[in-house]
DNA sequence: AGCACGCCGACT
DNA sequence: GTCGGCGTGCTC
């Protein structure tokens, strides 16, 4: 503790907004050789008897605050966990969603195990070997080493090759590792953390890389976490929440298929990992790079307002070619609804090694389910191997051998030396979903595992036609993204502008929807309240990207307001908030996400 | 969340 | 008069 401080401004681990901000306490001298930033403490609150935990943000020589102040009860660790940055980030990220940093440290800082806390503050320091750069490939001469080093922004297009995109992600984070920076790898799920992890070990040797995610041991999960919080030179890998890992010295941002909705976190205040990415990189100045194969409309959106750049890969796209869905002479092909062409390019690959055939649903019931898709193709070809794989069935890989691999989308299994022909079926039963993010999401799902085929494998997209289909066989996605954001501008429709939903009996919602209109947001941007039931309210609004910061500083004021207000007594139901605000729902229009059940997702 | 403060109906 | 109902507000 500094010569002095005796004054820590803590933050509370509460999601009570009420209780979002800073508080004083005086540092008791038995405290003060262990009170620096970040260690988690326990101090009363409210007239002593009352104990809760929170963290040290930081140290001051005297407070601000009329009343007389209490005294931290205790210091849980020595262990500096909430670093001056993550803590930035939280803040900016609970504000702009209209919600409570604690709900941020949440999943930014797990839970402590007391044994693993021990054995880390004894082990010495590990001895490594220097990160030596290796130079970023399949991207002609964008010189994207400099712009890592440089913290530029960039939408980079993923290379269609089985797995490229791991080596790109390990070649980036080299180039930062190589100075003695960290780097933050985001993947979408957990079978590609599998997938990246060795390939990153390979490039940037076993030691320089930590795993962090939700579904960890606990104990696991505190060992990295206390890793990427004292080790420079780091790469962490995770899921959506290892955008918010303690990495020192944070050179580089990277995610992988950023439009995946599994970035989207659930629990309150909903903070969609790209958007708490972007905010760490302007509050840290590291690079920030958006790998996919066909970005979202989001970050097309960025690009367009010269916020990232785009680099597009250096090589030869896959053949793609849509065929509609004309059925031949071939009953068997007729009974698994894939046009001849295809059937007979599938049946001829299949001689030679793994053929991928995407669906849309899993299981036996649905008439397109990949269970039922398996046995029908495992009678029209007798001799084959079939393999499926869905959320239930993970399959990883697949080798070189002949094999129908029927997988549903984003579940493929990568084929070593690539697929030796992909069908793409069920794309019009994709289409028909009513969301509006169907197109972009097909064909970002298409995209990938197109990208899973073999040099110069043909890849059939059966059922589709239009523009959809244009892009993907030239493999200009972007192209046909560009146009769908300039329909949701022109109609006013995320992520043209953002969105807050505002959920809660009548009268909250009307007073939120009054205090809007005071800061002028009316007319045709507050869409018409919804009925939910007898007791709930719906309102959306939607404004422009400006306009944000006001509207959740608004928001936060009307839940603030209204977390005082009533209590649940016998007339009101328990557990009902008054006021619940949702900002950027995915499906703001379809009210998909937003009455999701189970954990809050509200203000 | 808890706990205190404060302003209206039945009581010694 | 005053005891205590729970509506309202605050937590360094």
């Amino acid at each position: 503790m500094d010569r002095g401080a005796s004054i820590a401004r803590v933050a509370v681990d509460s999601p009570l907004p009420r209780l979002d901000r800073l508080f004083d306490y005086r540092v008791p001298p038995s405290l003060a050789a262990d009170a620096r930033p970040g260690v988690r403490v326990r101090m009363p609150v409210r007239s002593a008897g009352r104990v809760m935990d929170g963290w040290i943000v930081e140290l001051a020589e005297r407070s601000e605050f009329g009343g007389e102040l209490s005294e931290l009860e205790s210091i849980v660790s020595p262990v500096p966990v909430l670093s001056p940055a993550v803590w930035a980030l939280a803040r900016r990220a609970a504000d702009r969603a209209a919600g409570v940093a604690s709900d941020i440290l949440r999943l930014a800082i797990p839970k402590r195990a007391a044994r693993v806390e021990t054995a880390h503050l004894a082990a010495a320091p590990p001895a490594r070997e220097p990160v030596t750069p290796v130079a970023v490939t399949g991207y002609g001469n964008a010189a994207l080493e400099d712009a890592v080093r440089g913290g530029d922004r960039l939408a980079l297009r993923g290379i269609p090759a089985p797995e490229a995109w791991t080596t790109t992600l390990a070649q980036l984070a080299s180039v930062v590792l190589a100075e003695g920076r960290g780097a933050i790898i985001a993947v979408p799920d957990l079978r590609d953390v599998e997938r990246v992890v060795p390939v990153l070990g390979r490039t940037l040797g076993a030691g320089r890389v930590v795993r962090l995610d939700a579904e960890q041991a606990p104990a696991d999960r505190y060992r990295s976490f206390l890793r990427a919080a004292t080790e420079d030179g780091l790469a962490v890998v995770g899921t959506r929440s290892v955008v918010y890992a303690p990495v020192r010295r944070l050179g580089l941002i990277a995610m992988w298929d950023e439009g995946d909705p599994l970035y989207q976190e659930p629990l309150a205040p909903g903070v969609h990992a790209r958007d708490a990415a972007l905010l760490r990189q302007e509050l840290e100045g590291c690079a920030l790079v958006l790998l996919a194969h066909s970005p979202s409309t989001d970050v097309e959106r960025l690009v367009e307002v010269g916020w990232c750049r785009p680099v597009p890969f250096a090589g030869t796209a896959p053949a793609v070619i849509p065929t509609a869905l004309q059925l031949g002479d071939d009953r068997l092909a007729e009974q698994a609804r894939i046009p001849s062409t295809a059937w007979r390019a599938a049946s001829e690959a299949l001689r030679h090694g793994p053929v991928l055939v995407q669906v849309a649903r899993p299981g036996e019931d649905a008439p397109v389910g990949s269970v039922r898709t398996a046995s029908e193709l495992g009678r029209a070809f007798p001799n084959a191997r079939v393999v499926v794989a869905d959320g239930e069935r993970r399959v990883l890989q697949v080798g070189p051998e002949p094999a129908l691999v029927i997988a549903t989308r984003g579940a493929e299994p990568v084929a070593e030396g690539g697929y030796r022909a992909v069908l793409l079926l069920d794309g019009d039963r994709m289409l028909a979903r009513e969301s509006l993010r169907v197109a972009e999401d097909a064909l970002r799902t298409w995209s990938n595992a197109a990208a899973l085929a073999a040099p110069g494998a043909r890849v059939f997209l059966v059922g589709v036609s239009g523009r959809i289909a244009a892009a993907m066989s030239t493999w200009r996605q972007p192209a046909f993204i560009a146009e769908e954001l300039a329909e949701r501008r022109a109609a006013r429709f995320p992520p043209a502008v953002r969105t807050a939903t505002i959920t809660g009996s009548a009268d909250a919602v009307e007073a939120a929807l009054a205090a809007l209109a005071e800061i002028g947001l009316a007319g045709d941007d507050v869409l018409p309240t919804a009925l939910i039931d007898d007791a709930t309210v719906r309102a959306i609004v939607r404004f422009d990207y400006g306009r944000g910061a006001d509207v959740a500083r608004v928001l936060r004021g009307e839940i603030l307001r209204r977390s005082a207000g009533r209590r649940p007594t016998a007339r009101s139901r328990p557990n009902a908030p008054e006021l619940r605000v949702r900002m950027d729902d995915l499906e703001p229009f379809t009210g998909e996400g937003t009455l999701r059940r189970g954990r809050r997702i509200e203000g």
